[in-house]
RNA sequence: UGACCAAGCGGGGCUGUCGCGCUAUAUGUUGGUGAAAGCUAUUAUAGCGAGGAAAGUCCGGGCAUCACAGGGCAGGAUAACGGAUAACGUCCGCCGGAGGCGACUCCCGGGAAAGUGCAACAGAAAUAAACCGCCCGAGGUGUUUUUGACGAGUGCAGAAAUCGUUUUCUUCACACCGCCAGGCAUAGUUACCUAUGUCAAGGUGGGAAAAGCGAUUAACACGAACGAUAGUUUGUGUGUUCUGUGCCGUCAAAAGCAUCUCGGGCAAGGAUGGAAAGGCGAGGUAAGAGCUCACCCACUCCUAUGGCAACAUAGGUUUGCUGUAAACCCUAUCCGAUGCAACACCUUUGGUUUCGAUUUUUUCGAGGGGCUGCCCGCCCCGAUACCGAUGGUGGCAGAGCAUUUGCUUGAACUGCGGAGUGAUUCGCAGUGAAGAUAGAUGACAGCUGCACGUAAGUGUACAGAACCCGGCUUACAAGCUCGGUCAUUUA
RNA sequence: CGGGGUGUGGCGCAGCUGGAAGCGCGCGACGUUUGGGACGUCGAUGCCGCAGGUUCGAAUCCUGUCACUCCGA
């Protein structure tokens, strides 16, 4: 599962103020709906419409090395978690690490995120 | 065995499941998106996929662009010598200096004898003096000595003179006093008392003669004290014998000493300071001084020997110089500027392209633009020109040839061998695709290694490519190795 | 990627042209007040970010380093 980044600058702020919120001791999740989903749905081969995902780890954590570490156990955490439950589509999506990030594994910030996702209501109705 | 010195290594491993990026091939769509350039798919296989520091960005180089890649000033960097290197502020060797018993380590190591600046406090004085000091000369003051003169200062001796006094002899009973002291008498008065007279003792002074003793300048004038206002004593002023000699005083001269002032010489000594202008001894001098000499120290230059050279050693010679250039500065050498968000190309798109003289071209002048701070020089100004903006591709994963996974070859790395003390270099063989663009290189599980701990268990560092290399600097868990030094003990 | 600035009492800042570090607020004590505030007097508090070096002497000069911060592309 690929995901597409969410790039310019003023989508995080608008995520930041507008979105809904959901925070655990690890993670904070916004989530705003994508007015450009359809249009980018267009330009995808397979015509899907996509969620845009955005992480966001600050310089408090750590060095270079910590934060892409962080980076890389969000990022399969929600990979993992969108296999097993596939989340509603056309949201933006930013994901913010927080300071006990770092110390937990992968498994971990999958049910964190389980737990954050299941409070904003993003799973599709099975 | 202990304490050290130096150079290095090292950066855990294996298995399974899931996943990501790139490359190649096959498969597959002929579509989607966008203004365009361009970008973009599913699955499978194969390969590759983070460090010693990738970090800090402190140096150097490649590469790229900018009149032709230029000149000068400014600015910056470096600093013994020789070498290595593409280059360096890096590295190696060596010299000099400093430290250590030693192995060895450290040194931004040119010039202070081109000039300027600075050196607080302390100290006489801070880069050149002269405060004290030493010496010479002149003058003043004080003092001592000697000589001379003067003295109406003074001692002694002598002479003359004078005075006083004593004694004696007298003398004139000479003069005066005889009062407010005494007696008597008279008068007044009761008396005391007053007045007058008188009395002698007495006092004072004087004269003449002799002797002794003593004193001394006479004498005069004025004043003071005492007294019975006769006088005595004394002070002041004027004035005052002689001779010899001593002392004293004054003056003069000379000399010595002390002190002060002025002029000159000197830099030996002076408690300070980080630093005081070679050290020490002798000579020398008015006093002194490398002023001279011997020895020593440092330094300039020359010669000889050794070394490519810095330099070392020996001899001669010159000189005797504060420190600071990580103060300005001087000398030598080097440096054009900007950095991959450079730069090239493509798409869309915006802006600029000047003025005057002359006869059109041309030329000249001004103005503008282009290579940076300034100046010069150069180029362009109606042309597929210049300056931007948007998006994209390349730059970017070594190069070339072929066109199908092939061949040749470079940097780099590994091994072996040669050269060199070494940095390094030469030859041979092998290896020789990380390359993204919001940013891949991972997650989970199991076994195990190492360290600590009896065990359970705990810990396993620093840290993430962003155009590429060479260095430097900084961070770093546990552990390991080679070589060397010193000390102790044993044989 | 490139360039600059700052670091000094508890806080905010001077002093950076070498010669023993100050100001304001705050703190403590005392006075004043019934008490507090205000006011007055007195006092304490610095390895000048860290480590080396130059110098007789460094907050100041040089080098390295750490942290913070700003600017340009």
């Amino acid at each position: 599962m690929k995901f597409r980044a969410i790039c310019e600058n003023h989508l995080y702020s608008k995520a930041y103020s507008k979105g809904k919120r959901a925070v655990t001791c690890a993670i904070a999740v916004y989530v705003l709906p994508d007015y450009a989903a359809k249009r980018l749905a267009k330009a995808h081969p397979e015509k899907r419409v996509m969620n845009r995902i955005g992480l966001t780890v600050s310089t408090k954590l750590g060095g270079a090395t910590v934060r892409s570490r962080v980076r890389r156990i969000l990022r399969e955490g929600l990979r993992a978690l969108e296999k097993e439950k596939p989340l509603k589509t056309g949201f933006l999506i930013v994901i913010a690490a927080r300071s006990s990030a770092t110390k937990l594994k992968s498994t971990d910030i999958r049910d964190h995120l389980d737990i954050a996702f299941e409070k904003l209501g993003m799973y599709k109705d099975v």
